[in-house]
DNA sequence: TATCTTTGACCCTAG
DNA sequence: GCTAGGGTCAAAGAT
């Protein structure tokens, strides 16, 4: 991933704000309280994509955008009146908007699309992109690294867009605002009703496919990547045919293939130094159905459901490490061309069918927040290794580094004491599984 | 004995 | 053409 790329991204686009409300409940409330039982089961692409039906076809990005900058959501930010005022939120002109917002949140989104979008009360980053609610690693067969989550935060927010078009008169509740609440709900939240929709039949992980597909037209790049993924209920079998440490990471990095015959599905795992899985990248698609019995061998089922615990440990740990106060984050999502990575050839021909559903973005998310990047909120510690003077910044360019893909410039508070953070990531618009 | 994991070496690609 | 880095192979060891 070019620096280059993400000083151009960061450079041409002014970032349009999604602002962390304070701790409330509404929004958290339509989590918890599931849309399940409306009897919503279409993909979690075809969930969102509807919302914006016609409005014409849209990628990623743009549903990105569109939940945005739907008024509705800026309406309704109005009414409940979650934030205060941030110079850096003056996207538009709602000063109901600014009034009582604390740190904020903030998601880019294009420059014609301004208003901001508010995302659910009492999480700050780390606890909303690790929430339960927004499709858990534990809950979602493919999980995602923190940026990727953050593309499903704005997506589970045109969810709950929707969702508030639907129930315009929907009061707003007392309930518990503690992330307890979160994780302990027992009806389905919209996005375990996308997770379980993901899992439950091929058939309808066919209508899945073809959503995310139609979703990211645009992308070009296959192979789909996962954090925290639920290895030992994703339903295949792996044999790890590798392990290296990667200069990228920290993290050794496992290679497994899947065990059937002639499948050509791989997947990468990282592994903290603590044992913990940082992230899973899956790559290919399998041919054949999932194996219905417990055949895995038992190894693979000890050693995979200890990740499954560790992601588990995870989501605890970043819940705890959540403050009050929350940075300002801008997604800025982009469909280059860049190759994602090095590929062999043969890797080429064997994982990218000409029909394949699994759809990537690099996407680049600009965070801003007061804090130094040190101290950035987004749950995940970070290590500076580097710093240089960018050419038309007059701040120095700080480089910062997480478990690994994040290749991170930090510049300089450029308004209202306000830094921005690239963060450049995979974005994952896929549905792996069975065909 | 079979299967799986480990690990050093090799291959390939990008810069 | 060289070098660095990521991905894969395959022999050896472990279970």
């Amino acid at each position: 991933m070019g620096e280059t790329s993400v000083e151009d991204a960061a450079a041409a686009k002014p970032k349009p704000t999604i602002v962390v409300p304070p701790r409330g409940s509404m929004v958290e409330s339509l989590f918890t309280s599931g849309l399940g039982a409306m009897g919503f089961s279409p993909g979690p692409m075809t969930l969102v994509s509807s919302f914006f039906s016609d409005q014409g076809p849209f990628s990623f990005s743009q549903l990105l955008a569109g939940a945005i900058a739907s008024p509705k959501l800026r309406d309704y930010a109005n009414e409940e009146s979650w934030g205060d005022s941030s110079e850096n939120c003056k996207t538009s002109d709602d000063a109901g908007f600014k009034r009582n917002r604390p740190m904020t949140l903030v998601v880019a989104a294009p420059e014609s699309l301004s208003p901001p979008f508010m995302l659910p009360p009492g999480l700050t980053p780390s606890g909303l992109l690790n929430s339960p609610g927004f499709l858990s690693p534990l809950q979602s067969p493919f999980g995602m690294s923190h940026q990727q989550a953050l593309a499903h935060v704005t997506a589970q927010a045109a969810f709950s867009q929707s969702y508030m078009q639907m129930h315009a008169e929907l009061q707003r509740s007392p309930a518990d605002t503690s992330t307890e609440a979160l994780v302990s709900h027992s009806s389905p939240s919209p996005s375990e009703t996308l997770t379980e929709q993901i899992n439950s039949e091929p058939r309808q992980l066919e209508s899945s496919k073809i959503e995310s597909s139609e979703v990211s037209q645009s992308d070009k790049k296959a192979a789909y990547v996962t954090t925290g993924d639920k290895p030992a209920s994703d339903g295949y079998n792996w044999r790890k045919y590798g392990q290296k440490h990667v200069k990228a990471s920290e993290c050794p990095r496992s290679y497994y293939k899947c065990t059937y015959a002639n499948c050509p599905v791989k997947k990468k795992v990282e592994r903290s130094h603590d044992g913990r899985v940082s992230e899973i990248v899956y790559k290919g698609e399998h041919n054949h159905l999932p194996p219905q019995s417990n055949k895995r061998k038992k190894d693979t089922s000890v050693a995979l459901d200890r990740e499954v615990n560790n992601v588990d440990e995870n989501v605890q740990e970043l819940q705890n490490d959540e403050t009050e106060e929350g940075p300002v984050i801008v997604i800025d999502d982009e469909n280059d061309d860049e190759p994602l990575a090095k590929r062999r050839s043969s890797d080429e021909g064997q994982s990218v069918p000409a029909s394949s559903h699994q759809t990537i973005t690099e996407s680049k998310i600009v965070v801003q927040t007061r804090s130094e990047v040190d101290l950035l909120d987004d749950g995940y510690k970070w290590r500076k290794y580097g710093q240089k003077v960018v050419k038309g910044n007059p701040h120095p360019r700080r480089k910062i580094q997480a478990f690994s893909k994040h290749d991170v410039g930090f510049f300089g508070p450029p308004v209202d004491q306000h830094y921005s953070v690239v963060l450049v990531t995979d974005l994952v618009v896929s549905n792996p599984g069975p065909t």
